[in-house]
DNA sequence: GTCTATACAAAGATAGAC
DNA sequence: GTCTATCTTTGTATAGAC
């Protein structure tokens, strides 16, 4: 177990709280206690609260669609199997880390200068070359709309747990299951909805 | 144009602040400057911040939630219709309400209690009829999933809008028309999956 | 019921000793 | 680099006049 600087456990303490309670209700004072160090020394590393969230922000938002990218601009993967792929990345790290979603996509409404560089690092603006593929296997539906798609289908279980375990449609203790047998069907409905555009005029 | 009530007025502005900026980051004087009213009076009919942020939250949780239950509860509708009422009546509200299903989303999250109460008052654990009629109609789909693919479906663009206009991926003068476009498609999307469930061992 | 003025608490930031 | 102590700002809440 190797030692941290002072930085990196300020990193960490402040990924944790920042990513369940938000920026405003987080205090610097509980990220100082969590990870052990003086209150003092947050804004001796960073300068300040906000510059050290927008780093976390950073951080999640690429945790969040760095998965994207690589996957989806490969072009030696086949479509089907580029959904599979995402999907299943998707869920097994949400698992460990369900708050995410929502945290990012707040975030990303409450800041948008903020994310430009970030999105530019994630590479997403770089997806056009998928266009090219979907109408090279024949599928005539936009990158919009199948990113968008598979992505919602992806993240919404977890953006909407709480909501269906407080309407009682379900219980935390199933939740789980649920999503891991949900995660093996999206790729079908996906898979379903493009083969559906295959005789539509483009 | 009638009088509004200094209780009126509070909860006007109040609406508009806490859903652009969320609880923390909404200060009570704020809200008693755009509202047009003395600070103190927030206190006086309110009680704190938290009170009325709560009655936001409950109002706003109607307005997003409210949709459902009267229209998928209804047995005189086939499945088939309902898809088609529901997204096109969360895309027309939504149009006019864009940061709201990120709002309250959000805020369900932050306070579970806060919302037991509510989801009681939206009757979404009465959905339980919908799914009689998804096997009467012979789909073999989870209400759970269906529910969740309508709504996400819907919801979703909203939720992502800053997303992929950062990304360039679309500009916010065509985002409507995207939107638009989309929702004349996802009922047909979801009856695809619905009717692949159809010769499927329940 | 409404407003002015103010008390009180909380939180971010910083100066200066070590 | 790290800590203690403290300053300053900001926001909630309330007391009391009208």
């Amino acid at each position: 177990m190797t030692e941290l600087t002072t930085e990196q456990k300020i990193i960490e303490a402040a990924q944790k709280i920042f990513t369940q309670k938000g920026f405003a209700a987080t205090r610097t004072r509980d990220i100082a206690e969590e990870s052990g160090i003086n209150l003092a020394l947050i804004n001796y590393y960073f300068g300040s609260k906000q510059k050290l969230f927008k780093i976390i922000v950073e951080n999640k938002f690429m945790e969040l669609f760095g998965i994207l990218e690589p996957i989806l601009s490969n072009d030696e993967i086949k479509i089907e199997e580029k959904v599979t792929l995402v999907t299943n990345n998707y869920t097994n790290m949400l698992m460990k880390n369900e708050d995410l979603p929502i945290f990012v996509l707040n975030n990303i409404k409450r800041d948008k200068d903020l994310l430009k560089d970030v999105i530019k690092q994630s590479k997403l603006p770089t997806l056009f070359g998928l266009e090219r593929q979907l109408k090279a296997e024949g599928y005539n539906i936009s990158i919009l709309n199948f990113v968008m798609n598979i992505i919602s289908m992806s993240l919404f279980p977890f953006i909407s747990k709480d909501l269906f375990i407080s309407s009682g449609l379900i219980d935390e203790e199933n939740y789980r299951a649920f999503v891991t047998d949900r995660t093996s069907q999206i790729p079908n409905w996906i898979m379903l909805i493009l083969e559906s555009t295959k005789n539509e005029a483009s």
